[in-house]
DNA sequence: AAGGTTTTAATTGTATACAATTTTAGGTGA
DNA sequence: TCACCTAAAATTGTATACAATTAAAACCTT
């Protein structure tokens, strides 16, 4: 993997798991030194994060991490909704046994973060569940706008989440595997739009403070 | 307009009305003599573009116009498909007179292109008509998705289209224009569907010969 | 002390310089 | 003539320098 690649999943990682809360300021200095790169590569990065909408640059103002508007937040939810039931007739499709094997490490993964607590690690397996099943279906094109989708809900979920929908209620994916096995692929589709829209029904529309944030150290490692 | 924009609009353009057809190379030096600023702009917007699929950047061999596989072609329309249908319901709720006056307009530009046998116009005009409908529907995530799919398939099309997928048939456009004129949303979506579905089957699936392109030239203005 | 103005510092925008890599061209031997 | 190797040219990758802009601080003035 390349260097910016590596940049890139680390920054992306800390906003997502909100270490990096909305409304954070990214300075190219700071993360230039914290990096051990030139403002060039972090330029690029961050313009990168932008065109994906998890930073927004202003004119000669810098890069922050972006809060996304209520409009946005539902806006995004939505387009899961509309897109990623749709997906499932395909991955029933492509569904096998080894398929299920896998998936089901994937819950095991979430309910153990979930379980330690560790919100990050939560949220990651939680996406990569979606984004994985979107793989299924056979369309690149589409696995990869829900990959964005399912990180910006991350984004989402910092800004405007309360703790249950974090862990997009770790139960309810298992379920999904239960009826995907039995060769159920309507009821699967109806409960994957249920799902999502739990999901969006538990948001909650308030703001939240700034702080202060060491950059050398958040990214020493 | 910021000047990245523009750049980055101008080259677009040249990508989707295929004066630069896919694997056609575009290095940094040529493009900024053309336009007048140095590297740095340009890396910028070709990182951007490549971001959006438009242009493929290899490690040290630089950028050049993509040319879509045909499963990526096909991954496209069968994006389009999915979504946009979809997108109908919203647009009849939002539906009145001025704009259906507003988008009988957009078919007349088409009509006027595609009659002049001005290929490039014609192809921006249909991708404007698919991207304002998506606008209407009211969730900017997924019309602005849709924008990028609708120039990504202006992209296929000058790869494996005909010389009829490329006007997508222009007196079909008016036809869904009446349907909502008569709040037949049902069939408005039907028609949709079954519109990309024609645009999608009208594919050919065979490559074409490099060509040299004098930059200075065509950025010229 | 409050408000506003000037000065200073911090930050981003853009161009350029140099290193690293790839591509092309040229040449040598079989 | 063809393959292969070497040298030159072209191209991209990255860092740095300086200009432009914005934000912050200091300094009056009332």
């Amino acid at each position: 993997m390349s260097n910016d690649e590596k940049i890139y999943q680390k920054i992306l990682k800390a906003i997502v798991e909100h270490q990096l809360p909305p409304g954070a300021r990214l300075p190219e200095d700071r993360l230039s030194e914290a990096f051990g790169v030139s403002r060039t590569g972090i330029r690029k990065v961050l313009q990168r994060l932008a065109l994906e909408h998890f930073v927004v640059i202003a004119r000669n103002k810098g890069a922050q991490v972006n809060h996304p508007s209520e409009d946005e937040a539902l806006e995004v939810l939505d387009s899961r909704i509309l897109i990623e039931p749709q997906l499932i007739a395909g991955v029933q499709r492509s569904w096998n046994p080894e398929q299920s094997e896998r998936f089901r490490d994937l819950v095991d993964e979430e309910r153990q973060a979930e379980q330690a607590g560790d919100m990050a690690s939560s949220i990651q397996a939680t996406a990569r569940f979606h984004y994985e099943l979107a793989q299924l279906a056979g369309n690149n094109v589409l696995a990869s706008f829900v990959e964005q989708l399912c990180y910006r809900s991350s984004l989402v979920i910092a800004a405007y989440g309360t703790r249950s929908s974090v862990s997009c209620d770790c139960g309810d994916h298992s379920q999904l595997l239960d009826l995907l096995d039995d060769g159920q692929p309507k009821k699967a589709q109806a409960w994957m739009k249920h799902h999502l829209q739990v999901i969006k029904a538990s948001l909650i529309l308030e703001s939240q403070e700034e702080q202060h944030i060491d950059f050398q150290r958040l990214f020493k490692d």
